[in-house]
RNA sequence: GGAGGGGUUCCCGAGUGGCCAAAGGGGGCAGACUGUAAAUCUGCUGGCUUAGCCUUCGGUGGUUCGAAUCCACCUCCCUCCA
C-alpha cells in the first residue's frame, strides 16, 4: 500500500474540492497504520441509465481510490428513484416503476464496470434500508436541518427564484443521500460539484448521528460538445461510454478545441506530465485538430478494443477527412425491387436517420442528401434504388442499401 | 381560506376573433467557408398522399360562418394576505 502522501497526491489530481484535506490525510493515515481500507462511496441516480463521460470523470476518480486499494460502494439511488429527485430542470421529476429501477440498475452496472473492478466493487440499493424507515424517524431526520438550509441549496434556490415549483418531498432527496452515508458509515463520498450540498448533508447528518464525518471529494463537472452546458444527455450534447467506436471518435472531434485540455484532464487516465507536455504543443501552435485527435484516440481506446478503434478511425478519416463514402456503414435490406428513395423514407424514419418524411424532404431541398456522393435532386427522390447504392444525410449519417 | 398573476410550438417569449402552423430570440439541423472545431453568411425548424389537407396554443364543454384569442367549469404553477 502507498505511502498517506502517495495516495493524497493520486486522489488528489483534478478533483474541485475536497473536504478537508486535513481529515482526509487523517483517515488515510489511520488505514495505513491500521491496514484498514476506506470505505468510499458513490451514489447514482437510476434514472438516466446511460453513462457518458460526464459520469465518467467521477467514476475514474473512484477508481483510482479503488486501486489504491480503498473499499468502493456503489448506492444506487432506487428509493430516492421512485420519490423522483431535483433536476433542476423546470420540472419535477416523474417517478419511476420497481422494473424500470431494476432495469435501468442492470444497465448501469455493465458501463460502471467498464471502469471499475467488478470483483472489488461493491453495489447496494438505497431501498434496502430507506424502505424501512418510520414516520418517526422521517421527522428526526427532517428535524436535523431548516428551510433556509435547505433553500441555500443552488437548484433550489433559483427554482425558488424563478417561480418554478419546488415539492417538499425534494427537500428529503439530500437528507436521503444523507443518510445512506451513515447507514454505510461511509469514509469518503464522491461527487461532481453539483452534488456538494447532498454530500456536505451527508456531514451533517453523521454529526448529528454521532458518526466521524466524511471527507467530501467533488469533481469538476465535464462540459458537453456545447463547450458550455454540462455534458447531459437530455441537452443531447455527450458521449456516452456505450457507443460505438466510431461515434465516439467522431464526437470527441466536435468538442471544442479549449475544452481540450480539460477532457485530457477530466476523462483520459493520461499522467499530469504528459497533459503538461500537451499544454506546451498548443502554446507552441501546433494545428489543435492533431492534438485532439489523439485526444480522440486515447478516449475512444479507454471504452473499445483496439481493432474497433482502428475501424473508427479508418472510417473518421474517410467520411470527414477526405469526405468518402467509408467502408463500414450501416446496411438497409431493399425488399422490394422497384423501390424508389420515396419508397423508403419510412423506413429511414423508423431507423432514426430521419425524423419524418417532411424533415427529409426539408433536407433534399437544402441539399443536404447525397445519393453515391453526388448531390440528390428533388426530382431524383423517385429514383429506383440499385443495389449497394449509399445514402448519405447531412454530414454524419450513411446508409447503404443492399438487394 | 381570501386576493391577484400565470400555463403558447424543443426552450424563452409575442400574440385579445379571421391576414396564425402562430412575431422575435435561443437551441437544433442543413448549405457555403474551414481544420472535422470556432467565427461568419444563407436557408430550414408540427405532420402528411405537399398549388392542398390534417393536428397543435393546460383540459373539457360552449358562443360564432370562423377561437390561441370571447364565455363556463375544471386543472396546474406563482405571489401576497390569513
Amino acid at each position: 500500500m502507498l505511502t498517506p502522501q502517495e495516495q493524497m497526491r493520486i486522489i488528489l489530481k483534478g478533483v474541485d474540492t475536497v473536504v478537508s484535506e486535513e481529515e482526509l490525510f487523517e483517515k488515510l493515515k489511520r488505514s495505513y497504520e491500521q491496514k484498514k481500507p476506506l470505505t468510499v462511496k458513490l451514489g447514482l441516480d437510476p434514472s438516466a441509465p446511460d453513462i457518458h463521460l460526464g459520469h465518467a470523470v467521477v467514476l475514474r476518480k473512484i477508481k483510482q481510490i479503488q486501486d489504491l486499494g480503498h473499499k468502493v460502494v456503489i448506492v444506487i439511488g432506487d428509493f430516492t428513484g421512485k420519490i423522483g429527485d431535483p433536476t433542476g430542470r423546470s420540472k419535477t421529476r416523474a417517478p419511476l416503476t420497481d422494473e424500470q429501477v431494476k432495469e435501468n440498475a442492470k444497465t448501469y452496472c455493465e458501463q460502471i464496470f467498464k471502469i471499475l473492478d467488478q470483483e472489488k466493487t461493491e453495489v447496494r440499493f438505497n431501498s434496502e434500508w430507506l424502505s424501512k424507515l418510520t414516520f418517526e424517524d422521517v421527522i428526526k431526520l427532517a428535524a436535523t436541518t431548516t428551510v433556509a438550509r435547505m433553500l441555500e441549496r443552488d437548484d433550489f434556490q433559483n427554482r425558488y427564484q424563478n417561480q418554478i415549483p419546488i415539492g417538499i418531498h425534494e427537500f428529503f432527496y439530500p437528507l436521503m443521500q444523507a443518510y445512506d452515508s451513515i447507514e454505510l458509515e461511509a469514509d469518503i463520498e464522491l461527487g461532481g460539484t453539483d452534488q456538494t450540498f447532498n454530500i456536505l448533508m451527508g456531514r451533517t447528518l453523521q454529526k448529528a448521528f454521532g458518526q466521524e464525518q466524511q471527507v467530501a471529494i467533488l469533481m469538476p463537472i465535464l462540459e458537453g460538445l456545447d463547450g458550455v452546458e454540462k455534458m447531459s444527455k437530455s441537452l443531447g450534447n455527450y458521449i456516452g461510454v456505450n457507443e460505438p467506436a466510431h461515434v465516439m471518435f467522431k464526437k470527441v472531434m466536435e468538442v471544442p478545441d479549449d475544452l481540450i485540455i480539460r477532457y485530457y484532464e477530466l476523462a483520459t487516465d493520461e499522467h499530469p506530465d504528459e497533459i503538461e507536455k500537451v499544454k506546451k504543443e498548443l502554446a507552441e501552435g501546433v494545428n489543435p485538430r492533431d492534438v485532439k485527435y489523439r485526444l480522440a484516440k486515447i478516449i475512444t481506446s479507454l471504452y473499445h478494443t483496439t481493432e474497433e478503434v482502428e475501424k473508427a478511425m479508418a472510417y473518421y478519416d474517410a467520411a470527414f477527412s477526405r469526405k468518402d463514402i467509408p467502408d463500414d456503414i450501416p446496411e438497409l435490406k431493399v425488399e422490394e425491387e422497384s423501390a424508389t428513395i420515396s419508397d423508403i423514407v419510412p423506413q429511414l424514419v423508423e431507423m432514426g436517420l430521419v425524423k419524418s418524411r417532411s424533415e427529409f424532404t426539408r433536407l433534399v431541398k437544402q441539399n443536404g442528401v447525397r445519393l453515391n456522393n453526388e448531390k440528390l435532386a428533388f426530382e431524383d427522390i423517385n429514383k429506383v434504388i440499385e443495389n449497394e447504392d449509399v445514402l448519405r444525410i447531412g454530414k454524419k449519417r450513411f446508409i447503404k442499401f443492399v438487394k
